[in-house]
DNA sequence: GTCTATAAAGTGATAGAC
DNA sequence: GTCTATCACTTTATAGAC
């Protein structure tokens, strides 16, 4: 039910529903650990079918990444172009991720993050260059911030905090709980901005 | 070189160089992708010989986590008893959890992160109850500062940005750049310090 | 587009000699 | 404590019928 639904919607495309499946016992179980007869059994067809869609299992892997790396960079782009402040963007940037990463999209990007070195190096650099572009995003608006002195630290480095901070919270982040994702984004934005607030 | 070897010291017996050997295998390459036979050959011996040292390879995958985990309590231990202000044990946990985590336990550390979900669940709750002792020293130092008003947010949130950040720096920091550890641990530090200088 | 059947290769672990 | 040899099993991927 979550896994890549939010980016192929109410997608019933053999491809599709694959994928979603993939992706969501990749997050469970790791990619090694993931059989073709896995994913196969999870969508109701035999495990020689599922070659008929992907010429390999690492293409199925690959897959998952680059899908979901499409849809939270147009996702984070629209962040960025919702708001004019570089604080008010910079806390919808937090926001976003924070919503890809525990949220709608949660499956496939604790994936991304997990199973990275489960791709090829040819394949790991295709996907790094989607990723170029996603952080991209974050670092014109931290350096935007940065020159007009909201935080002192340097911008890369503060992303990679930001990067940490975000990337942990499928491990702990209850959706159930009494803490909602605006708190949190708010909270992880003060450690970004507390800096000016001196 | 790094590997488990500060804690083994130069610790030539079989069992310290096969745990020094699978925790550069299992960061490098995960557990999964681990052979037998490559942690055998690694140390010169043939594939059938580790099962007279580890009864099976996940043993040695815990062995890896144990050793690593007891290791690092008591570095962090040392680092509150050696200073008074909670603000300096503060500073000195950062520091020692990067030092664990890029320096000379950063295979193993890495390890216990990445490879988690690789031991069964009998293992994991052991080795949870170790990290339970770890994540503790961390907590009291956090509630110590947050009654002091250093900071208002949660302090198991903090612990949790705090795990991110520096769970994270393996990826990116580079020990022979020009950021130093100290640097770094400052720049941390003032995530969670800097809401106290407002 | 899915099925059945199977090839081809690799895996963790064991047994017994030395 | 290490070796050799091998068992029993699982894996990805293919081939061809339907």
């Amino acid at each position: 039910m979550a896994g890549l639904m939010a980016i192929h919607g109410i997608d019933d495309s053999p491809r599709g529903r694959l994928l979603s499946a993939a992706a969501h016992l990749f997050r469970d179980k790791g990619f090694d650990r993931t059989t073709v007869r896995d994913i196969a059994a999870s969508v109701g067809i035999q495990s020689g079918s599922i070659f008929h869609h992907f010429k390999t299992k690492e293409d199925i892997l690959y897959a998952v990444m680059e899908e979901v790396i499409h849809f939270n960079t147009e996702r984070l782009r629209q962040a960025v172009v919702a708001h004019s402040t570089g604080q008010e963007q910079l806390r919808a940037l937090i926001r976003a991720e924070l919503q890809s990463i525990v949220g709608d999209t949660a499956e496939a990007m604790t994936v991304m993050v997990t199973e990275w070195r489960c791709l090829s190096e040819d394949k790991q650099a295709r996907a790094l260059k989607l990723r170029g572009i996603y952080e991209q995003l974050w670092l014109d608006v931290l350096t935007r911030l940065h020159k007009e002195g909201v935080f002192t630290t340097d911008p890369f480095i503060m992303r990679r905090l930001l990067t940490g901070m975000t990337g942990w919270a499928p491990n702990w982040f209850d959706r159930e709980g009494p803490l909602s994702l605006d708190d949190l984004a708010d909270i992880i934005l003060a450690r970004v901005i507390g800096e000016a607030e001196r």
